[in-house]
This record gives structure tokens, C-alpha cells and sequence, in this order.
DNA sequence: CATGAATGAGGATTCATTCAT
DNA sequence: AATGAATGAATCCTCATTCAT
């Protein structure tokens, strides 16, 4: 392993060590992640992650980075023309259903992203990086209601940017629910997670719709 | 009788470590607060602590209870009777943003409350007790729920358990992002944390009454 | 020892942290010393030190301050009566002589005791008894000189507190410099350190005597 | 020639080297300065610098002899002629504060020039012309001395050698503990630096002239 | 000559928990 | 019941130095 890495992968090393962080991340969570462990897992010195990344901080941003663009460019496909609002809605729903199943921790991130300082921001960097694939996604659902208010299928008195924050915010909140209350839905009502989720998906959009 | 006052003794010192807990957790956090600085705050030995708690996890648990009861009650007093549908959906909108104002500690574990494994609500102890009053707010939303639908004013086709699901994770996603976007709602379309939840609130219930 | 040690010394451990950390100050260096090696020493565990002292700055002052009493008592002795102010003088630096062969570390930290903030000093604490002796290291001078003048031996033109930091300065970089040069002097004027000592002493006199 | 240029190449690059880690150490204190940042501030690779030098001591002591050379030439300005005693005596105080003012970093490094092993000071290198510089610096101040006693402006008693170490370390002692005591001086006896300077010079003085 | 890559050996501090008394 | 004492296991991060190419 040593001498193959060596030998294929010199240039790739900060890949290895990111691919480790992810699997390790997922595995057993963000914060109960050492360096260390990264370092075992990615087979090099703990040093040597310090080559690649100034801290712990940075892989962590890196990697939620890449999951923000993962999540925009699945977006992306819900939305080809924006014609036909009901179509694109569930599409974009599912998607953050799959994301949520397939990167629970970065979901969580996307929720938790809290207001990050201006500053940080503005200066170029990962933090300004994310902050603007937050904007994307913000935009491509901002840009499928605007074509829903042109082809008149959206109530009249609905504002843009407020009503892009309350699907988010909703649909997410759905979504986290979903997860955790998987079991007791089963339990109590006889429904599976997919039922309820399409149970509320509909129930929301008669919030937005004529 | 001197049983009785040693069990009285007893709960006078487990209230003064939840208190110096409580206090320091709402200061600093959970994870930020220590052991020793519980022991300091409750003016005892950091081993007395564990006279009279399990560990860390059996502190942080009960007050999280303790911030169960207190939502479960004010909740309770949101419908009063239940007569007034649109009234009482406000009121548990509102009661909802100022828990989460008074103790976001306790809302965001609200969410979080994962699904516990069925074994350990089924034994006594907090974490059933937690369960249970978690089902006594569900029903507080149900009861609402159904004298809505009995009162006519709701829509048809709504299934009662799942929409008190919908209507909790979507109210508190509204919530939790209200709070980490105030700022950049009020920048970039210059509404406050009380017009958002105002207007979200608002297209929610458009969602499911008639 | 282990064993020996919880039985006899259970409350002296403070005490034997600090003589392991002095020991090992002396051998090799503060900065040199690790908290690991002062546990392994004290034969405890590192965090048992954490537990008797807030950091490795604390130990650090503590046992400066030690010294500085040290040093302080000593040069009491040298001024009983103030009497003979040539012997006073002599005795000083003799002491200084002596201190700087005993803790040569410690002599050091005497010279480099930087201005420490003015909040640090007022509050009490480790840092403020650190300069209160120091203060009463200075009176001791300042005394000797003051009789000095009343008993006419001293050149009338000298000012008190300029004097004494005069005075300090110059004998403790005269020590400073005989450790350094010893052999060095020995080599090029065939003079041992005492002997250096003393004519540096005895010239440094005749600056401040009629 | 292809050798001659070489040898121009090779001594820029030491000299970039050498300007980087100058100013590093000027800025943040020797111990501070890591390998890392000399070499981002030389615009090379960290390895690129073990070419030009065998590790960071060597580097250091370049850097300290470079500034003893600096100093030696200040003091040899000072003593033009050696005619007037006094007015060079306090020229060289003066250089002496100067130049803790300027490089407070090597001027403490001046006074902890702790007696090198004599092996190491007899094998030709950067060591043994450190400690010529030294020699050269004590040999301007002897030659003062000389002088001044030829022209009968001195204590007839005085023994050259000793003298010079007298002197140096009694002015250095000075100046350190004006710096420390700066603050202190100006609270308790209004007297600031210089003043405090010029006083124990002026005092410094007496001991050794008629 | 120049360097990219890698690292071993620290280093200070934190904290929940145990246990004998 | 109460506690003083002790600690093991982490945790993030630093840095001078080596070596193959």
C-alpha cells in the first residue's frame, strides 16, 4: 500500500487524504473525527495532512464545499426549462430526499449553515466559495417560481425571495423529520417515509399554488 | 418520616446541580460545559454529581425534559378550547419562536431528537418520559388538528397524523431558518425575522384550510 | 514508590510536582521541560498535574516566586543594622554571587523579569507576590543606601531610586558576565571569577562613595 | 569563470536567504520564525535553504555575527582618536543603546554569548569569527582604556583586561534593565530612559576616572 | 543546484469518569 | 451521602529535518 501509493499517487495524496476525511466523516460524524484517524485512514504521517490543509477546519469546509456543489448540480437537472412548475417542484424535492439519504451529515451542514461574518465572506476563500453555491441554490429555486408566477400557476400574492426561504426552509424541515421519525410513522399510521413525504410535498404546494 | 426527609434532601441537591447545568448550558452551550464547572456553579464535589446522576448524558437529558414540559405547557394554553382554529395555529406558531427564542439550546434538540431505539423508551426511565411528552405535544397539534376538521374549516382530504408531522417539521424549519438568515434577509429584501415568520406562517395555513 | 507515595505523601503532592518541575528546570531548561517529563518525574499522571496547578505558566511563577524569596531573605541578612555600609554592600553582592551559582536559571529570570502589565500586578495573585517581592528586593537596596547618606559615606549628588536600579543593573551584569567569560579571563589575564568578582565590585564601590 | 559566476549565484541566494530571515527574526523574535516562513519569504523551497545552510542555527549565527560585525564598526566610530576620554566613553554608551534600540534581539544575544567550547572556537568557522568580532569589540574598548590611562585621565589602579569587562558589563546590565524598567522609572521617579541612562553613566563614569 | 514530499517527535491542555474512604 | 484524588484517552497543531529525484 506504502510503495503503491508512493509510486501511482504522489500528486493525488490530497485526494486520498479527502476521500479519508469523507469516508470517516460519514462514518462516525464530523466533530468525533481526529486527525489522527484521517492520518490512519489515509495511510500518510499526520504532518503531512498539515502539508495539504493549514487545519481540520479547512478539509471540513472543503468537504462540505464539494457536497454544496454535488447537491447545486443535482438542482440544477430538477429545473431543464422551468416549464412545468409541478414537475420541477417534486423533482427538486426528491432530489434533497436522495441527498439527505445519501450525505446525512452534510445535509445537516446545509440546515446549520449559519450566517456566516461578512467579512469571511467577502474575502476570496472556501468560505466565500460556499457562501456563493448557497446563493446558486438559492437562485435555482428562486428563478422556478419566478417562471411559475409568469405562467400564472403560482398565487399572485406570493413574494420571491420570502417564498424561496419558506419552501427551503419546510421542505427540509419535512425531510429531517421524515428520517427521524421513519420508524414511529411506520409504527402509528402504517405509512413509510416515502408516503409521508409525498403526503407533504403535496400538502405544501397547495401553499403556493392556485 | 426520616426517609421521607432524606428523599426531600435528595431532590434539593439533584434541583441545585440541574440549575447550575441548566444555567451554564444556556451560558455556554452543552458541549462547552464541563463537569467541573457544574461541580463549581452547584457548589459540591465533581463526584457528588455522580451520586446523584448517572453521567453527563443523564443531566443533559432531563433538562432537556424539563424544556419538553415547559413547551408542552405553553402549548397547552395555545388552544384553550380549540374553537378558534386560525387563532391557535398562530398561537403555536408563537409559542414555537419564543422557545426558540428563550432557549434555542432546546429547540435545535428538538429537532435533532433522533429516533431512539424502541427498547430504551420502552423501559422507564427519561428517556421514555421524554418520548411520551414529545407524543403529548404531537397530540396538543392533533386535538387542533381534529377539531379543525370537525369545525369544518379545514380541508377534506388532510390525514391527521401525518399533518401534525408536516406542520411541526414545517414550522420549525421556518423557524430555524428565520433565525440563521436574519440577517441576510433583512439585507438583501429588507424583511425582519417577524415579517419572514409572519409571511411563512401565513402560506402555510394556506396549505390546509380550505 | 507508587505506593509509598499515596500512603505517606497524599497531600504533598503539590509539593512533589514542584520540586520534579524544579528539578528538571534546572537540569535542562524551562522551555525544555515538558509537562510529560514533569509527570513522569512526579511519578503522576500529566493530568494529575492539571490538577493542582491551572497550566505550566503557573508552575513556572510559582517556583520564580520561590526563588525570588529565597533570594529575598538572603539579602535581608546582609543588612542587619545598616550599620557598616561597605560590609552591607559586599555582603550583596556575595549573596547575588552565590544565588547566581545555586539557580543560575533563576538569576536569569531576575534580569529578564519584563515590565509586566499594571492590571496583571494589581490583581491579586501569583504575579502580583512575584513583584511585590522584587519591590522589597529594591527597598532592601534602597535602605541600605539611604543610610548610607545619613551616615555620610555615600557622594552627596546620588538620587535614591536611580541609584538602586543603578546599582542592581551593573552588579547583576557583572555576575552575568563572569559566569560567561570565566574561562575566557582565566586564560587571558590568568584571573579566576572571584577574583574578577571582587575588583569589579570594588571599582563598581568607588562610583558612589566619597 | 563558469566557477566565478557560480560562486556570485550561490552567494545571492544565501544573501536573499539571510535578508528573509533577518527580517523575520527582527519581526517576530527568533524562536518564532519557523524554517517555513524563511523560505516563503525568500521565494524558494524550505529544502532550497539546507542547500545554502546546514540547519537554522547556522543561519542564526550568521545572523548574529553579522550584527556583532554591525556593532564592532559603530564602536569603532566612537574612537576616533582616543583622544578625548569622556566624549568616547559616552559615545560608545550611547552606540551601545542605540543599538539595543535597534536590534533589541541580538543585543540580548550580546549578553547570553554563553563561553563557547574552546574546540569549537579554534576550528575555523562562523563560530570562531564570532568570537574574533568579540575580541575586536572588547579590544576597542581596551585601547580606550589604554589611552586614557597614558593620557593620566584614569585610576592609576586600574587593570586593563578586567576593566573592559567591568565596563561592558556593568553599561550592558544598564541598558537592559532601563528597557525592562522603563515603565517603572517614569511612575516612581518620573525620570524616563534617558535620563536614567545618562545618570548611570555619568555614576559609572566616576569609578573609574581620577 | 533545487525541490516536492513526507514525517517523527513532540507539546500543552481538556474532560468525563472511577474509586477508596 | 459525599468527596478528594487521580487519570486515560483524546485533541489539534508545530517544526526542524531528511531524502529521492
Amino acid at each position: 500500500m506504502g510503495a503503491k501509493k508512493k509510486d501511482i499517487l504522489i500528486q493525488f495524496n490530497r485526494d486520498i487524504i479527502l476521500a479519508s476525511a469523507r469516508k470517516l466523516f460519514q462514518l462516525s460524524g464530523i466533530n468525533r473525527t481526529s486527525m489522527d484517524e484521517i492520518a490512519r485512514e489515509a495511510d500518510c504521517s499526520k504532518s503531512t495532512i498539515y502539508v495539504y490543509f493549514k487545519n481540520k477546519d479547512e478539509i471540513i469546509n472543503y468537504i462540505v464545499y464539494e457536497h454544496m456543489v454535488l447537491l447545486r448540480n443535482a438542482l440544477q437537472e430538477c429545473t431543464p426549462d422551468n416549464k412545468d412548475f409541478e414537475r420541477s417542484y417534486y423533482a427538486i424535492c426528491n432530489t434533497l430526499v436522495d441527498f439527505q439519504e445519501q450525505y446525512p451529515l452534510y445535509f445537516e451542514s446545509l440546515l446549520s449553515e449559519i450566517d456566516v461574518e461578512q467579512e469571511k465572506i467577502q474575502q476570496p476563500g472556501l468560505l466565500a466559495d460556499i457562501y456563493k453555491v448557497g446563493e446558486q441554490i438559492n437562485d435555482i429555486i428562486g428563478e422556478l417560481l419566478k417562471s411559475g408566477i409568469e405562467h400564472n400557476c403560482l398565487r399572485e400574492d406570493l413574494e420571491l425571495i420570502p417564498t424561496v426561504f419558506y419552501l427551503w426552509s419546510s421542505i427540509s424541515g419535512i425531510i429531517l423529520l421524515a428520517n427521524q421519525k421513519q420508524k414511529y410513522l411506520k409504527m402509528r399510521v402504517g405509512m413509510d417515509k416515502t408516503m409521508f413525504l409525498n403526503y407533504s410535498f403535496k400538502t405544501l404546494l397547495q401553499s403556493i399554488i392556485k
